[in-house]
DNA sequence: CCGACACTAGACAGACCTGTCTGCTAACGT
DNA sequence: ACGTTAGCAGACAGGTCTGTCTAGTGTCGG
């Protein structure tokens, strides 16, 4: 009856207004007061809710690590055979990489300034153990042998290719990682399976 | 004949400063104050030297850049072979990985903030372009067909080896991606020169 | 009706930020 | 002897930061 609709929780808005904020211009240089203001929430909501921007900070890059996870499964059903499956990973990231807005991996962006509560350290830590286990298994279902070994050299290639989209815009460096994946696993399963 | 030995410069001195606590804390963390204190030196003396603090980050991020030319190619001088050169760059990382307090790419972290004033930029575009030209320079030694492509995947694994090493500090992504640039580099000489 | 709850608006404290300005000291070349 | 230059010490202005606190509004279950 009212003129908004049933609005959402003063969590959402802040969780949504936070996730462009911190990814567009940094956790560090953007303030509580922006992130309030364009939430439309007022201060004492996001303490009540959060506690302190740490946990902000915390609750933005579980949310960034949930929705890269979601994206790249999604990605990856197109594709049908292991190897495809494998250099796929670096095709969603190319894909994400074309799109205007592109920035980088929030979490390296958020880690690459000071960090004394660890927070960042500790979510960085997570999802690049999620990001490393995804590869070791793409790798075991392509038949790679050693996949562990394997998988730190296309983390290697996935680093580069995130840093690279970052510093030179675009998809060129995803998809040259793409080009030395695709030649590794030539390498490494030419003689397991010619 | 006064206590002070001939002391260096003001400019000297804030530079040091600088150095050490831009790559240790973050060019946005560390305020003009902790400087000026580190370095001994009055507040209107880094003013009437650099003129601002962007100014002072500009100086900051040239002196890292000469730093790291200087060390990769006095490390390069102990390798004879194009190939061994060329991995050798690879080799280089590791070691400065290897060392206590490296923080990865000054360069990246710097620019994983809000740069309004766009000196970051600048000095990281001019620090990566004199890599990938480094990175041609030696392909064309070793006789790689189309150096500048492969420049461009040198430059992926390089980017993905510091960003490794600062996530998952050691030197063990350096070392995998010197391996990865070992692999390429067979690949792509295999039928040129047997 | 009433009490619990979620929320808003905004003042405030205390710290830290960049940048400017005033005054002072000392060495050095002419 | 004197002006120039380099530098030191520190107050100050005006802004931003996180986090706390007071006070009021509206909604909903019982």
């Amino acid at each position: 009856m009212s003129v908004a609709s049933p609005r959402r929780s003063a969590r959402e808005r802040l969780l949504e207004a936070a996730d462009e904020l911190f990814y567009a211009e940094g956790v560090h240089s953007v303030g509580i007061d922006r992130v309030i203001e364009r939430a439309g929430v007022a201060k004492a909501s996001l303490y009540s809710t959060f506690g302190s921007k740490d946990e902000l900070v915390r609750a933005y890059l579980r949310g960034r690590h949930e929705s890269r996870r979601a994206r790249i499964l999604a990605g990856l059903e197109r594709f049908t055979t292991p190897r495809e499956r494998l250099l796929g990973v670096f095709d969603v990231l190319a894909e994400r990489a074309a799109q205007p807005g592109f920035r980088g991996c929030a979490f390296y962006n958020a880690s690459a300034e000071r960090d004394p509560s660890g927070v960042v350290r500790e979510e960085a830590d997570a999802t690049r153990a999620w990001t490393r286990g995804l590869f070791a298994d793409l790798c075991r279902e392509a038949g790679v042998p050693d996949p562990e070994a394997f998988a730190d050299r296309l983390v290697v290639l996935y680093d580069g290719a995130t840093v690279g989209a970052r510093l030179d815009p675009g998809p060129r460096a995803p998809l040259a990682a793409r080009g030395i994946a695709a030649v590794m696993l030539d390498a490494v399963t030419a003689g397991s399976a010619p």
